[in-house]
DNA sequence: CTAATTGATGCGTTGAAAATGCATCTATAA
DNA sequence: TTATAGATGCATTTTCAACGCATCAATTAG
């Protein structure tokens, strides 16, 4: 059982806007240097996420992405309906034994609760280690002058 | 988000078994015809499920494959555990922010919570329609005669 | 108004893993 | 001794996610 990539480069930079707050926009294309990954296929994760309203997306010079809400606002387990397509574990179509089988109905209800799962946490609870994580990222902190 | 044919097979093969009851033995080909799937592919699964404990297979003229325990006492979690390999869900190797990363602890949880429904199951759970089930094998009811 | 930058989108290609086929061996019963 | 049925390793096919590429659209700098 895994979840696809597109799902994990979601979060990435899900985690990444997040981590970065409101540092202004970030290109899609940095972020995909930043993780050494597709920046073609990052593009229509970024789309995706845009559509579903996760994110705002702005184009021409200047422009980038950035998180549409607050980070304490995007719940882990919708996003995740949103880019793992289709949670029918197992396909029945075919199965002589379909009329009869409750092994679908046990699948969904154990799919339900790995849902609510993830709709426990929001994007803010997956930062309890910001400053770690900004300084994975090359986010210079603002230097706290004395008063 | 999906199981592999080799676990729905796997849940398919112990369904039958379960439904035949104490008819004797099932031999895999008869399995794979019913189904109309891979023998091949089959065996291999059936040989999985021999090696985890949970059917018995006899060699040989006359042989097959019969539960190895009643089916109350054979949990569909553990099944799934046994031929689902690998339940991480993301691949976090390289990923520039694993080390202040808690998304993978949020899915570990929600993977677990997963596993924790279909625990909760047994085959003979998932027979309700056991009679429907056997007419849909093929399985002959013996008639009840008056006393 | 033009050029440069950045996202949007459709389509073709690649690659990795699952699924399957095949050949051969082992065990058991008639 | 032969026929049947599972055991096992290796090769092949299939499938789908992942990725590349070409082109269009939007926005800004100059």
């Amino acid at each position: 059982m895994r979840l696809t990539r597109y799902t994990d480069y979601a979060m990435r930079v899900l985690l990444h806007l997040a981590a970065r707050g409101d540092d202004g926009l970030a290109s899609i294309g940095e972020i995909a240097i930043l993780y050494g990954i597709s920046q073609n296929h990052l593009m229509k994760v970024v789309q995706d996420l845009g559509k579903a309203g996760f994110v705002r997306t702005v184009r021409g010079r200047g422009g980038g992405v950035a998180l549409a809400r607050p980070a304490d606002q995007i719940v882990v387990g919708q996003v995740v309906r949103q880019t793992e397509e289709g949670f029918q574990l197992v396909d029945c179509a075919g199965c002589v034994i379909a009329p009869a089988c409750t092994l679908p109905r046990a699948l969904n209800e154990a799919t339900a609760a790995f849902i609510a799962v993830l709709d426990k946490y929001t994007l803010e609870d997956l930062l309890d280690r910001r400053h770690q994580m900004r300084a994975l990222f090359g986010i210079t902190e603002k230097a706290e002058l004395p008063a």
